[in-house]
DNA sequence: GAGCAAAGTTTCATGCTCTGAAAGCAGGTG
DNA sequence: CACCTGCTTTCAGAGCATGAAACTTTGCTC
């Protein structure tokens, strides 16, 4: 799925691929939300989006997969934000001003979000696969903060350090937020943890 | 897995439980490291270790957590070991010195857990389930945190900030350890990674 | 030792997940 | 319109995982 390119100006097949794919994520998302991750199979699924079982492996590897779309297309927004972040922020910095982006973004689609996270949270065998995906995204990030900080700085393991700890931190962050019914944003939780990171965590 | 009580005071029984466990497990890992993943059937491992493959089920759940057996102990022992730190300690430099224990225990087995560093690194879809254990013991070391600071300052999400961001940083110099195959000790790649986080993440 | 109860293993049956192949259908193109 | 491409469907099949019932081993008791 491109960046560029508004779904107007597609033809009427991929539309269609567009359509028939939020029809199943959708769909997945509000059975198991109903009965659990157990009580769905992938027929259902298929069903509720009215296309065969076999078009739902067409789209999604697994059942698991479609209840966790959105994850996917970070991997490569992530390292393309951090790179035109403004130039004179250490990566820290620049890596807080990239995850603040993503949790404005997060709550403008707020319900959906609390939606998934509590499938999530219900669902415990999906959390692997969450992480699964935050791991990818944390090999693409680090990979953007050795591009950032420079191949001398980079060696020691910094950018794997850095990565593997700011996305522990936005997860903390988001999971708080979850929790706290919409009464603080997000943005603030997470400003509290990289605060808190760049004091070198110091008890409260 | 009861911390007391040594093989050989238990009864025939359980002595062949544990062997059949074990061989269950070397012949998951062995066999994977061999083969891949998808290269071995549950079939395949029950038959090396010479039994059905419907009590290899009543050993693990799925494949794959026959592969990851190690991380389950350190579920209960980390708290504790975390509880039992010297109380002047800052609750960082105790979870420091808890992974610090756990690198020394790995490093004595540093043969077998590269093995499966590099069974879970040619087969990405472990590690999910990796780190849904590791998601298990964050919440329990959070839990212990909150236990050593008290209640009213672990308020505000430190403990599980702490917990989190202290196992990214040890995740990723596990990882880096592995790839310096024993040049350098874990510890040494421990102690550096919470050096940098005790500074605030300045960069290198 | 003989017998008994508990526990573990095996076999059998079953449902779900996921993949490959071949045939059919619709969209885009000359 | 005719054709080609690509998606969907149907079909078949391997593997994963679980439940139930029969069978074997173990440990205990008398």
């Amino acid at each position: 799925m491109d960046s560029v390119g508004s779904v107007e100006e597609l033809g009427r097949r991929d539309r269609k691929k567009l359509e028939t794919r939020a029809a199943l994520a959708e769909a997945a998302l509000r059975l198991v939300a109903e009965r659990g991750l157990a009580g769905v199979t992938v027929e259902d699924i298929a069903e509720a989006a009215d296309v065969s079982s076999r078009t739902f492996f067409n789209y999604f590897p697994s059942k698991e997969d479609a209840l966790l779309v959105a994850p996917a297309d970070v991997e490569t927004a992530w390292p393309k934000s951090l790179a035109s972040a403004p130039a004179g922020l250490t990566a820290l910095q620049a890596l807080r001003l990239v995850l603040r982006g993503q949790a404005e973004c997060m709550e403008q689609r707020a319900e959906e979000v609390r939606l998934r996270i509590k499938v999530i949270e219900e669902n415990p065998s999906l959390l692997p696969r969450l992480v699964s995906g935050g791991f990818a995204n944390e090999r693409a990030l680090a990979a953007a903060v050795a591009e950032r900080i420079g191949p001398e700085r980079a060696a020691g393991g910094y950018p794997e350090l850095l990565s593997a700890v700011g996305l522990a931190a936005f997860r903390v962050a988001m999971l708080r937020w979850s929790r706290t019914k919409g009464s603080v944003p997000m943005t603030d939780l997470l400003d509290d943890a990289f605060d808190r990171l760049a004091a070198g965590l110091p008890e409260p």
